[in-house]
DNA sequence: TAAATAAGTTTATAATATAAACCAAATATT
DNA sequence: AATATTTGGTTTATATTATAAACTTATTTA
């Protein structure tokens, strides 16, 4: 039974490997909290590709999307989930194999 | 005339932001030379996802490759070029925008 | 009341990543 | 010697992605 090489470069999850999502990751790692506007001028992104990248983390369960009402104007607020807070760490982690 | 506020997040090279191209310069960045089967074995990719790869680097101007022989058999060779190398630190460094 | 704005969602498209299939030459097997 | 296998790739096909354009619905504003 000889021994297997063990990976030189670590997998990077295909969710955060992804410039809008893991730029969205990032910032609620550190907010906690924010909603779809502060995200789509924070990411300097397009309302439509902002909408189907959070439904994605969404999917995956990495964030929360609440969607309620800012008194009359709709608001879509996201927070990160504990699944989402490992990935990123691990996803960074990962990272660090290429450098 | 108005601040306009610094965009948060760095752009990331779309030729860097692919996993297997990555592993690739990440291995030519320390090693100034590797042939094909060296980095497909480091990289634990397939030769077909490799060979596209390379060729995407190297039409970038990213890394030189050379295809010569090692004896009787087909050898091919990869060096990163300095745009490769200030490419990949520039990655590195957009990437910290996002931690 | 019409036009513009806000806050998204849905849909279309182009680019990507990836593996499967293929190829030519060298080596090993019978 | 003929055939099969391995080596070192390339080409092609496919499924997934990322992204923006187009659309929707409600709300302000003129």
């Amino acid at each position: 039974m000889l021994l297997e090489e063990v990976a030189m470069f670590k997998e990077l999850d295909p969710l955060l490997h992804s410039q809008l999502r893991l730029a969205v990751i990032s910032l609620l790692a550190s907010l906690e909290e924010a909603d779809f506007v502060y995200l789509r001028e924070k990411t300097s992104s397009t309302a439509g590709n902002l909408s189907v990248q959070l439904e994605k983390l969404s999917e995956a369960g990495y964030i929360e999307v609440e969607k309620g009402y800012s008194g009359k104007r709709p608001r879509t607020t996201c927070r990160i989930t504990e699944t989402g807070r490992k990935a990123f760490e691990d996803y960074v982690e990962a990272l660090k194999s290429y450098f």
